[in-house]
DNA sequence: AAATGTATTTTGTACTACAATTGAACAAAA
DNA sequence: TTTTGTTCAATTGTAGTACAAAATACATTT
């Protein structure tokens, strides 16, 4: 066996072809609603089939960063940035690591998001909240999916889409995490009506304290476990 | 105009065959290095042309979901999920809200991951950390690049490979934003020597606190403008 | 003027053909 | 026996043609 030699990279046209017209995007920094090349003049201007170039434009079309229409040719358009992460986040096949480090993540924002919700929450936000912790003691399925609404809240508080789409992308992470380490689900020694009370009050340093109590067993098993 | 009537959803077959493969790929169970049907059996199985088949499994392709050799056929990998991620951020095209949004989800971050680093830092770390910190008071352009620096360095501490590259691909959003409002970047009143200082001795909610007091001018920004 | 038909352009799909790669099997040689 | 070379076959990769489908522009009819 033979160390330290790479294969040599053996790009697919389709590949080249992607890259080359990320290229020329940009250079011609292109905006949504912008037309680009037909097909054809793109097959003929990279000297390439039609067929490569429609591989590498089946690329952009599912990011979102081109449509097309019969006729009428092609457009950019302003690319669906969350949708696009959810294509990739199939834990089934992602390594442990990188779930691990998607938890982590999570984790990270659940404490992060506090000043944002500080900046952002209103009285009726905070009376929607306190209804869904009201149910809070319940069976075990049913604490689960309380779990995920009195959080999904959170994050929607902050009135930040990209954020609470992103974090409704998480979410499968988090449980699937939660199985592998065989640990049943044990919850911190602040409650979701504590941060409520928190929130209400309009304590933010108590509330960020609470709010890591909360999530204080997860990170216990991080320190344990790396 | 007739109301009330939405167009027929007309799908491309690409896309069709691409969420056809993905629900088989879930249904089956497949694990990366598990080997998948041939071009050819797909296009048989599905009633579609091996071209359409192709354009979506360029897709798969993309996202390092399969991977293919001549001869051999297509085996199912895991995919690289930042490097997907910055496919599509590309802050030309890019709608300002979702800028925002993610500008935002970066400041989260940034004050979140304080629990991990105080789980994970090593005093080689700090000393690194110091060593960047040392070099703050600097022209313009190199003020920039050690602030890049020395937050880099931080997400690097924790450990978390996925986070620190996050950072990374958020940093153009970052400078972006900020050149966007128009503002003169103008630091808060806790400097990096200051972070390092609170980090060495250990003392993570004033860590946190100082953390918060150096973004402060962002979040101020973001309170006046919503 | 408004509806309707027609021509044309561009994307979408299908099909064929062949090149390139590579694994496997087997043969030849050291 | 182990290595090296050769041939074969299977599968992906690329090219090209043909035609269907949609949508625009324009002409025609009413």
């Amino acid at each position: 066996m033979v160390e330290g030699i790479k294969p040599i990279g053996a790009k697919s046209m389709a590949e080249q072809v992607e890259l080359s017209l990320r290229d020329y995007f940009a250079k011609k920094s292109f905006k949504p609603g912008d037309a680009i090349p037909t097909e054809l003049e793109l097959a003929a201007a990279l000297g390439v089939s039609r067929n490569v170039v429609r591989e590498a434009l089946s690329r952009f079309k599912m990011l979102g960063i081109i449509e097309s229409k019969k006729k009428v040719g092609m457009i950019i358009s302003n690319p669906d940035i969350v949708g696009t992460f959810e294509k990739v986040l199939n834990p089934t096949i992602m390594d442990t690591a990188t779930l691990q480090d998607l938890f982590e993540l999570r984790l990270a924002l659940e404490v992060g998001i506090a000043d944002l919700l500080f900046i952002r929450k209103t009285e009726a936000d905070i009376d929607e909240l306190e209804a869904i912790a009201a149910n809070e003691t319940r069976g075990d399925f049913f604490r689960i999916s309380n779990e995920i609404a009195f959080h999904g809240k959170l994050y929607e508080m902050t009135g930040n889409e990209t954020l609470k789409n992103f974090q409704k992308l998480l979410l499968p992470i988090f449980g699937y995490v939660v199985k592998l380490e065989k640990e049943k689900q044990v919850s911190g020694k602040v409650s979701h009506k504590d941060l409520v009370k928190l929130l209400r009050k309009g304590d933010k340093e108590a509330f960020k304290k609470g709010m890591l109590a909360h999530l204080q067993p997860h990170y216990d098993r991080l320190k344990a476990h790396r």
